[in-house]
DNA sequence: CGGCCCATTGACAGGCATCAAGTCCGGTGG
DNA sequence: CCACCGGACTTGATGCCTGTCAATGGGCCG
């Protein structure tokens, strides 16, 4: 991977690229490096004994994974689209930590970009109808999404195949299937392109997330 | 509750103590005090807007919950049994983050004692089949259950219902009755009593748990 | 143009939710 | 000490959601 092309912001830190499906780090690896995103977006992945391949969170240009809560990192990370990333060593990281708890008497609220995504995704698999982790998804991430263009208005990039959303929702591809076009019959989405997603009925979304309509 | 008996323990911390389904704090909440569990077994909660209860924690003596890595409590911690707990406050428990940090070159390892059980609590609530998820929860806590005496060799207290392990598995409590008889009638648990437990073949259900056997 | 992976669709079976009784157990009060 | 009561547990019958299998279509890349 470095033979491709290796930028240097003004922070003088280095911007490291990643192709599609690249594994950044491994579950189990000591985690010695936090990652940040700058621009693309990520996956968690986490294998079982029987080759059970559950994708645990999503992540998104600014968040930092990889954190050294625990001495090896909890899931392989990959790229989901081409991304770029800058690291921080285990220590920098931590000197940055400090600081931002004496100076502002908080944690580094980066902390949480890590966790957070996988508390949610408790929330939602933890749900029992389909649809409604899927609703709970989209909503979950539709903000974070890429938009497509200045000249297409309320149209976003969705880069996820449908087996990494089963594998996010505990279900299969073809349940995804059928709940996206359940979704788009009802005017609830509409995709002109399968890697394109307008939310038309943002409200019903959330309705259908929240388990109030079904 | 500060009717009841509050010792002071010999470093000067205050012992609390708490009834059985007593709130310790609520989701939501400025999270001001971290909860450190001294004795007993306590559940994070989380309601969703259509009434949906899910349990996406259980804690137990020793773990630190309610950290301030969110400005907000993100779950309501509920007491399972009558426990005891210590209070620390925010700003306390920042200053010794600062000097485990500093002295040890890494974090407090309480940090993932919070947040680990709910990463764990995803990659079992992502599993398939109800049988694999309630081999999963046993063999992550049936080490950390409390002992039912030096007279009963193997025999742990078993205090959560099954309404609570139907909450965290994102199931009904008819199934859980079921998936429990099942791993008695195949010798795999016993339960003397209705809060006992006793784990007969731990390979084989850890081989459930991984998906290995069906 | 061919191959491959992903998405789509249908048929079918099965696991689990739901509903409805009934049982067990601990606690309370007479 | 015993009757009562409420909540949790148990068990069976039933239906639906969703997993599984199989086949087809479609887009991308070499």
């Amino acid at each position: 991977m470095f033979n491709q092309a290796i930028a240097q912001t003004h922070f003088g830190e280095i911007l490291m690229p990643a192709d599609a499906s690249e594994v950044l780090f491994f579950e189990g690896d000591p985690s010695e490096y936090v990652f940040e995103l700058r621009h693309g977006i990520a996956r968690g992945i986490n294998l079982s004994a029987d080759g059970d391949r559950q994708v645990t969170a999503f992540f998104f240009a600014g968040d930092q994974i990889g954190l050294p809560v625990f001495p090896a990192y909890r899931f392989t990370a990959e790229a989901v689209t081409s991304l770029t990333y800058v690291l921080h060593s285990r220590t920098r990281w931590h000197e940055a930590l400090i600081r931002s708890c004496r100076d502002q008497g908080c944690l580094l609220p980066s902390i949480s970009t890590e966790q957070d995504p996988m508390f949610r995704r408790g929330i939602i698999v933890g749900r029992r109808r389909i649809l409604t982790r899927i609703c709970a998804l989209l909503v979950s991430i539709v903000d974070r999404l890429p938009k497509a263009g200045p000249e297409y208005a309320g149209v976003c990039r969705f880069p996820l195949t449908q087996i990494d959303i089963a594998d996010y929702l505990a279900t299969t591809p073809e349940t995804i299937c059928r709940g996206f076009r359940q979704l788009r019959e009802r005017r609830i989405i509409a995709q002109p392109a399968r890697d394109m997603l307008i939310v038309q009925n943002r409200a019903l979304l959330e309705a259908i997330a929240s388990g109030a309509a079904q």
